[in-house]
DNA sequence: GACTTAATGAAATCTATTTTCATTTGTAAC
DNA sequence: GTTACAAATGAAAATAGATTTCATTAAGTC
């Protein structure tokens, strides 16, 4: 698995473009600096990155920043989050030993993060025995938090 | 945590909606009714279902199926999967000790099971110790498949 | 530098999902 | 049983996140 932190140079970025045959392009540069520089436990979606680019500004557009997303998801340079916000949500996929999982409250969609590391060894250990090659581990909790339990 | 099986019956589910000031409904009888009547594995998107009560000629109209879907997972009755086919797929939420996750291959969307008791274990100890109240333990997977990587 | 093909931008489109609102129907009180 | 009230429903319209189209631009390669 590729594992990535905010040191992940252009030159790995190109090289694994490359050996795909896709290109390395100012767009894909931008996008993937941006995520770097993000704080962990902040993901956006396609329209909050898309402002941050225009606000910064990068002139790109929104179908290229749905086509990167998607691009990068499936290099596993990214991880997809659906969490209960109604959209996807995006942020750096990490190495598993860093790697965080969610907890979302269904009635306020308050998340909060927690590691893990046992389930990110049972979940490689599942995936290479069924003989996949894993690129992202994600374990989600759905309930309600206290404050929602509370008033009833 | 509201377990759940093909046993549950109406009087448990008159009795879980009036407790929220929820009301028991032909409608809302009939798609629980479906989904336990469904094999496990299979979860069906608010369209499928849909279809699935027009061909049994019920008149249930989609916005009730979406409304449903939606109560009835913040409820804990179904859970709702978000895989890889653009859409939600649901599925009658059973009880942790008969609980299983999912792997999807990023490229054809081909998806497995798995069951791992110790996940939900986890699970259940994160969320208690943050106060939130379980409603669904959901560990997903994203890879590649054997025969995706075979292909290149 | 020329060539091939992938990537981009802008606009149009798609489609799953949500909302609106008039009507119906559970539920509880009488 | 009847009444009153609020919740649920159906049908249609609207929304919005996401995707597609296509002409243009620009990586990568020889």
């Amino acid at each position: 698995m590729l594992t990535l932190n905010a040191m992940y140079s252009d030159d790995i970025l190109r090289q694994q473009l490359n050996e795909r045959g896709l290109r390395f392009t100012p767009q894909r540069v931008k996008i993937l600096k941006i995520f770097q520089a993000l704080p962990r436990g902040i993901h956006w979606s396609a329209e909050e990155l898309h402002e941050e680019l225009v606000e910064q500004q990068e002139r790109i557009s929104l179908s290229t920043v749905y086509r990167t997303l998607h691009m990068m998801t499936n290099m596993g340079i990214l991880r997809e989050l659906e969490l209960a916000e109604g959209h996807k949500h995006y942020e750096l996929n990490r190495s598993s030993v860093e790697q965080h999982h969610h907890l979302v409250c269904v009635h306020c969609n308050h998340t909060l993060e927690f590691a893990e590391a046992v389930v990110d060894k049972i979940g490689g250990k599942q995936a290479d025995s069924l003989g996949y090659h894993v690129l992202d581990c994600q374990l989600t909790l759905y309930g309600v938090c206290p404050d929602c339990r509370s008033q009833g």
